[in-house]
DNA sequence: CTCCCTGCAAACTATTTGCACCGTC
DNA sequence: GACGGTGCAAATAGTTTGCAGGGAG
């Protein structure tokens, strides 16, 4: 089974478990987060969805993007500088790489981070529940074409 | 000679050697970053500045608070769910511990963040200009009152 | 005396909300 | 059939901008 696929159904089950109903709009969401290899900003979202469901409402998709973080099924990483983006394959706190020039997004490989939280609970006295770690700079492609 | 002294200075020299003019909103916009231990919002400097200058505007701080963030003097931490915050003591990237309740941000020691960078630009070929790295939790007062 | 800076109000933009109708369960 | 979801439009909130008058250099 594709791990689109997979993605998906988990998602679905999510959403059963928590009595929210399948709606064809939601399965559209769901089918662009499961099949995104990037990480998508709500408007693209809106875009692939209306592909093919043209009525679809751009509130719909906020409210139904809401839903799935609130469940944890979506990552969601708000630039105050830009729109929010989010990430349905790997729903949980890992580092990134933002390209500033087209604003792509990678994730790196990166164990450390486990360490660090730990060291800083007991250096601070904080109970830690989430991280977010964001590396800036140019790719690879954005540096050629300059 | 205070640190909150030689900071007001290196502000003033800085908008000096670019041709900006010193103006007394400015000299107090630039002592409530010098002086503040926090993390100001752009609305807690506003307030400050207006205990002594009642007519100061908040565009005022907002351009204010732009320039001296493009001057380098001012780090910029913006929260999309929530407002932007400003470190005028330590201006430059470091990590962040972040109260989810009462809001309070503390900076604590980390060094490690060096060699991932170096780790990163070997992996993905980025050039890593900026980072972000930020741990949410909650801090030990807001532990103690629950 | 020249412009940059300020203060006011209006504009902007991403996101949220209210509400009537619709479709899932 | 009940009631949660959708689509539309209007509201929201932080931030930015346009512009006329004021003050730093």
């Amino acid at each position: 089974m594709p791990d689109t696929e997979i993605r998906m159904r988990k998602m679905v089950q999510a959403l059963r478990e928590n009595r929210y109903r399948i709606t064809p709009q939601r399965l559209a969401i769901l089918k662009v987060l499961a099949e995104s290899k990037g990480h998508p900003s709500v408007d693209s979202i809106y875009d692939q969805v209306r592909s093919r469901f043209p009525t679809t409402s751009l509130a719909t998709i906020y409210k139904n993007v809401a839903v799935l973080r609130d469940l944890g099924q979506l990552l969601e990483l708000g630039f105050s500088d830009d729109c929010n983006r989010y990430d349905g394959n790997k729903p949980y706190d890992h580092p990134h790489v933002v390209c500033t020039v087209c604003r792509k997004i990678l994730d790196p490989d990166m164990s450390s981070l486990a360490d660090m939280t730990q060291a800083l609970t007991r250096e601070t006295g904080f109970t830690i529940t989430r991280h977010r770690l964001d590396f800036f700079g140019i790719c690879p492609d954005c540096q050629a074409s300059r």
